[in-house]
DNA sequence: TATTGTTATACTCTATAACTATA
DNA sequence: TATAGTTATAGAGTATAACAATA
């Protein structure tokens, strides 16, 4: 699953990096699913509650692929815990409004989120924390804030004509 | 692609991790992609360089499905990189022989790789930079060892009869 | 013409099942 | 019976293309 390990005794970072996140991603979906969430279902919801905002917005805070958000909120609205409404601004597109089930689901997921969280810090000695915390924040911030895009393969077109 | 963003100013471990995990694994994709490998090839290359090892045991050192080996394997022997040899032992198992050539690609892609961890790991201050690897091997391998097992969804049997 | 949200679907990745040959 | 490797393919996840409504 996590795709490199380690062949010398130094340290490596993409197996450290890759382990830890891969690791602590299961504990959040395993957390969150108990209430029947999934991260991405979480974020939305909880940025929706925030402010009032469209699917576009939603997608961009999210890093997700439209069409990605279109699943996520159909399960939102599935749920119960969201639903589309017409922007008044724009036609076109629609506000993401929590429900009133939604907005106490989100507060207990954020408070499942905050807790998978400090229950791994809380492994760090507190001064050890610290200062991960900001070397983790200036990695992101800087050196590895943007992905290299990689080249892409080929897509081809849908075939016309077919059902 | 990374599923979440955080929705407080709080440092938000999941996406710290996700977020540079994500953007250190493109560049590591995008360096070995250079020299014609993907990271999956370059592990198994350097683990079969190190020692004699059988398929088998090359996937349990990377943490991949035996079917992943099976296609990683043939892309190293497409490249010319490594080759299927019986096992004198165990008749059932191949040894995975590097090639001369393969000896010398795996040389050059861990100079990559040794590179894209010194690069990144060199944006950090130095003491930062040690507490940082600490915290992390700390974390890979007390509480962020091992993988909650989510629910896993059913898995139907092949269709008997189809060509 | 460009954009929002939608549907349909193509593609990648990975894992399960079944199989062959050995053990 | 169990295991190493193989093949075929299922399923999840995600992204592209085309489209309708609207800007």
């Amino acid at each position: 699953m996590t795709a490199m390990t380690p062949p010398r005794t130094e340290p490596d970072l993409s197996f450290l990096l890759d382990h830890t996140s891969h690791v602590l991603r299961t504990r959040m979906a395993a957390a969150l699913g108990e209430i029947g969430l999934t991260p991405r279902m979480h974020c939305v919801l909880v940025h929706a509650l925030a402010q009032e905002r469209t699917q576009a917005q939603l997608a961009e805070i999210g890093d997700m692929d439209k069409t990605t958000m279109v699943v996520t909120v159909d399960a939102l609205e599935q749920a119960g815990l969201a639903e589309r409404r017409p922007s008044t601004a724009d036609r076109r597109a629609r506000i993401i409004a929590v429900t009133e089930q939604g907005a106490e689901v989100a507060a207990r997921s954020q408070r499942l989120v905050d807790g998978v969280h400090e229950e791994a810090l809380g492994a760090l000695p507190a001064e050890e924390r610290e200062t991960f915390l900001r070397a983790l924040d200036r990695l992101s911030r800087g050196h590895l804030a943007t992905p290299v895009d990689s080249p892409r393969p080929v897509r081809r077109a849908r075939q016309r004509g077919k059902q």
